[in-house]
DNA sequence: CGTTGTGAAGAGCTTCACAGCG
DNA sequence: CGCTGTGAAGCTCTTCACAACG
């Protein structure tokens, strides 16, 4: 399925930065660059050159030497890398807020995922239609995630029963998960969970604020 | 402001990892637990004891030996370190379907952050009301930005438009920026920028995914 | 000639192991 | 006695420097 790997152990670090290479060649590609440098690829990504080569030759060998990489090529081979060269089948549990943005965000395709179900164990939600899905109860998550192939499961439930619907994902046989739920979840050592939480980044940057501000203060002292 | 770091240099990995302890230490609260030892506090957060411990280490002596960690007090000590014991002032850019969640989002003031101006360009949008905010006109950003005394601005434009967006934003001598727009922003050297895109999550949980799948064949050898 | 791919050096982060202390 | 705080060891990731090559 995907090539990936060499067997060699790669870096959580690189997958994150192979999806920042991933969003800048998409919009060199719609400019129609067809070649790139690493050195000008690293600029736009704001990384080391040397970085983004050692991040690429853990999958192959995708550059010219004296040229650089073909940009429509690099990007097929990054997304056989990361395992998104084909659709990813997706559940969401949790019709609030967030759930319903995501329902009706257009932008899941083009990335290789397809909202295919939402659940939500609200008697008074269960039945509604969201953006062409038919809200269900979690109870019978089991036979749908079977008939219709779901692979990856999203949680946007309140924090408090984030757990719950994560219980109902593994009981449905649903390896992956996605958490945008503000709570930690348990779960089996075979499952493989990810947090969304957009406030860990707004406290990196009031951190790094603070930090430079004490920085300068320092450099100027008063008077 | 934040007493922080001892001028120590603080590696990024423990500021998100603080944003973690906080998630959990507030669930504990909640559940009026009042002591808690870093071992247990490890096993909710799924990281090392002595990562805690020493996470914590780089920014005062919270614990108290052979007892633990008082839970409200720590809550307290970690919004200090990272700076967010006070309400930030922000301001959106990019009212659309992303932009409008967020401005009716309700968790922000918990947190410590407050949204207190909205803008877009699109001139059926301006003059608008959403979740008690009139949209306006970036162009007039920079009084606004003064007479509100905004510190972190967020973009949620679309990604062709967001460098646009960034560069209103710096000129309005706004410091802190959240992009949540899928591209890369090119910004001068005392501007701090945070990118939000859960797509590199489901990136990392499809790659985790595959791997594992490729390790756990190995280990079965057909037949 | 210019840029990739890569071994080796360097930097940074995590874990260990235990002294220190309530 | 138990748990924290911390120096030192170990490990991983990043950067450098240059050979390899189109």
């Amino acid at each position: 399925m995907c090539p990936a790997s060499k067997s060699k152990h790669i870096p959580r670090a690189t997958i994150q930065r192979l999806a920042i290479y991933l969003q800048v060649l998409d919009a060199l590609d719609n400019e129609n660059v067809e070649v790139i440098s690493s050195e000008r690829l690293a600029a736009a990504c704001d990384v080391n050159p040397s970085q983004i080569r050692k991040d690429l030759a853990y999958f192959g060998e995708f550059g010219v030497r004296g040229v650089g990489y073909n940009v429509p090529k690099l990007i097929q081979s990054i997304k056989e890398s990361l395992g998104t060269d084909r659709i990813w089948r997706v559940a969401l549990i949790g019709v609030g807020n967030l759930g319903r943005s995501l329902l009706r965000y257009q932008g899941f395709l083009k990335r290789g995922f397809q909202i295919v179900a939402a659940f939500d164990c609200d008697p008074f939600k269960i039945g509604d239609t969201v953006a062409g899905l038919e809200v269900m109860c979690p109870r019978r998550m089991k036979e749908h995630v079977r008939d219709l192939h779901i692979e990856i499961g999203i949680i946007t439930t309140p924090a408090e029963r984030a757990q719950r619907a994560a219980n109902h994902l593994i009981e449905a046989d649903i390896r992956c998960i996605l958490n945008f739920a503000a709570a930690r979840i348990q779960v089996p050592e075979h499952i493989y969970v990810e947090y969304v939480d957009f406030f860990h980044h707004m406290y990196a940057l009031t951190f790094k604020y603070c930090i430079g501000e004490a920085q300068r203060a320092e450099k100027t002292p008063s008077s």
